[in-house]
DNA sequence: TAGTCCAGGTTACAAATCGTAACCAACCAA
DNA sequence: TTGGTTGGTTACGATTTGTAACCTGGACTA
């Protein structure tokens, strides 16, 4: 007992990851990138993002929604019409958003480099497991 | 036909929306922050990340570790002793990743606001799939 | 001598989530 | 009447996540 709570294990923290993993999440960010550039309806996102199902669609952006990141318009016509658009948060979010993507794609190479690396280790078969310091 | 190719739908922010959606995880952000400072060993992070099983910190050290983010650190002793440390690739990590964190501090109130305006006005008696076991 | 512990994992199994496809509502066109 | 539109929802199988129990293997203990 008596443990220093670590910094990184504060509530603000937890919080953090929490967030971090909706916003973080596969369909989260291409979304986000997508609404960017300006409001959208379902379908033509749909059609944008290329890969995702209808439901998962509707289950990310009201997440979004809920998080208010995204806002939702419906116009009440036949058929009817729904607008998503990227509130002030959601914009907000763009440059951290960003700054992580670019952190990827500047070092993507070194990613698979080290998991085709891991992989060579782990699969042919049980490699001795190197000793690199003493204890 | 109409099937121009969005700039968000490259190959490239593809492939950043896979990695993002991994080190983006609700575990691997807390355990990059935690392993900021300085080598753990396995328990320790056990302790200190609170809520994460075996299981599954060991499955997102592993995931860590195949990317490169994370060095994995075996001494032969008995009880066994294992270390893991950033790799300069993960440090390098630390800085979008905070960033984000930063955001998400700075815009935790409004992000919990948007949440219980929008269960308010959708469900009382429905929350949409917040967390509903606690230890 | 057996029993227990430690650290670090793995396995077995339940629960939640993701993904795919089918279906629905309301109205218009043919 | 049938078919087509848009934005969803539901059913259901496939992954993924989480929980708990077990394992190793020498040291300590009774």
């Amino acid at each position: 007992m008596t443990e220093e709570h670590p910094p990184f294990h504060t509530e603000g923290c937890l919080a953090v990851s929490r967030v971090l993993a909706r916003v973080g999440d596969k369909w989260s960010v291409l979304i986000v990138m997508l609404l960017a550039g300006g409001p959208r309806r379902f379908n033509e996102m749909k059609r944008m993002v290329d890969g995702i199902s209808q439901r998962m669609l509707t289950l990310t952006l009201r997440g979004l929604e809920r998080d208010g990141l995204v806002s939702r318009t419906v116009f009440p016509t036949i058929p009817p019409r729904v607008d998503y658009e990227l509130t002030p948060l959601g914009h907000s979010l763009r440059e951290p958003v960003m700054a992580l993507g670019q952190w990827v794609q500047a070092n993507l190479a070194d990613i698979a480099e080290a998991q085709a690396a891991f992989d060579r280790r782990g699969a042919p078969d049980a490699p001795p497991e190197q000793v690199r310091r003493q204890g």
